[in-house]
DNA sequence: CTCCTGTCCTGCCGGC
DNA sequence: TGCCGGCAGGACAGGA
């Protein structure tokens, strides 16, 4: 479920414990995850410095002080722990990586359906390397705005919600963002992407980042420094308007009345749960 | 190009 | 109580 606001919760909770410091050593109990770990992941690791810590869509980068960059996908159920020195962790089941910290700080991977993954690359030209390479804007940067969602959506026939899930259209918004976009922005997920007009795009635009801001501003308020008292890092509990509400009301006043037993319904498209009310979400 | 379907993996939940 | 089927989902491969 880690989404973009998971991922930078993630990544801003990482940065105390590594920027500027270097690993000691590393330990990988398993390498076969959606990509497998490379042969010299640990000794690439070790001895370097972490220079930079960075986001990209839902990938991190972790980039090192010798060239190399790891490149860091959390996957469905990926988790992240920052153990301190003084701390003591029970290893639990599908604890894969662990990154051991010069200061006695431990960095514990763990990712139960395994769909995550941590590789390496070169830290010069990584972002012409795939994915990156035709990856859409970030929703958060200045390079987001309505004139180019509607653009990047031209010529797409396929509903709104299907199309915000395309990392190629923007980045970071999985299931549970884009149902609760579509929501704020009161269009329905069945609208084709390229009828959504400039204004129609730019209303988008407005509620995806608002939704992805609230998000992170919920993970790093409701999480001590966006860490746990376990030390996990990156889930906290966030209320949707929609998302995972089926039957029940979304709270708009017109529905209040209007549905008897509930306005928010569940449908399937391109095979991911949509959820969405009728009566605030019209084409 | 776009679109659509199947695949990977495990935990969890509902039904019997 | 236990077993089984279905579902969750990000990204990508492969075919239309």
């Amino acid at each position: 479920m880690p989404e973009l606001p998971e991922v930078e919760t993630v990544r801003r909770g990482l940065e105390p414990a590594m920027l500027g410091k270097e690993i000691a050593h590393v330990f990988v109990a398993r390498r076969d995850l959606r990509v497998p770990i490379p042969e010299h992941f640990e000794e690439t690791l070790c001895g370097a410095q972490v220079q930079s810590l960075q986001r990209r869509g839902k990938y991190m980068l972790i980039h090192l002080s010798n060239a190399h960059s790891i490149i860091w996908h959390l996957g469905m159920s990926g988790r992240v722990a920052i153990i301190a020195p003084d701390q003591s962790h029970n290893d639990k089941k599908h604890d894969h990586v662990t990154i051991h910290m010069q200061d006695g700080t431990r960095i514990i991977y763990n990712d139960a359906r395994r769909f995550g993954f941590m590789t390496l690359t070169d830290t010069d030209g990584w972002t012409e390397q795939k994915p990156f390479n035709t990856m859409g804007p970030e929703p958060l940067g200045n390079d987001f705005n309505g004139v180019i969602l509607a653009q990047r959506l031209k010529g797409r026939k396929t509903p709104i919600k299907v199309a915000l899930l395309d990392q190629k259209v923007v980045v970071g918004v999985g299931n549970i963002y884009a149902c609760e976009a579509l929501y704020r922005a009161s269009i329905s997920p069945f609208a084709q992407a390229d009828s959504i007009t400039n204004e129609r795009a730019e209303t988008l635009v407005t509620a995806i980042r608002q939704i992805l801001n609230e998000a992170i501003a919920s993970g790093g308020s409701s999480l001590k420094d966006h860490r746990q008292t376990d030390g996990s890092l990156g889930y906290f509990q966030h209320k949707f308007a929609v998302y995972d509400r089926e039957g029940q009301c979304c709270g708009v006043s017109e529905c209040a009345t209007l549905a008897v037993d509930g306005c928010i319904q569940r449908v399937v498209q391109a095979g991911r749960s949509t959820f969405y009310c009728p009566n605030k979400q019209k084409e």
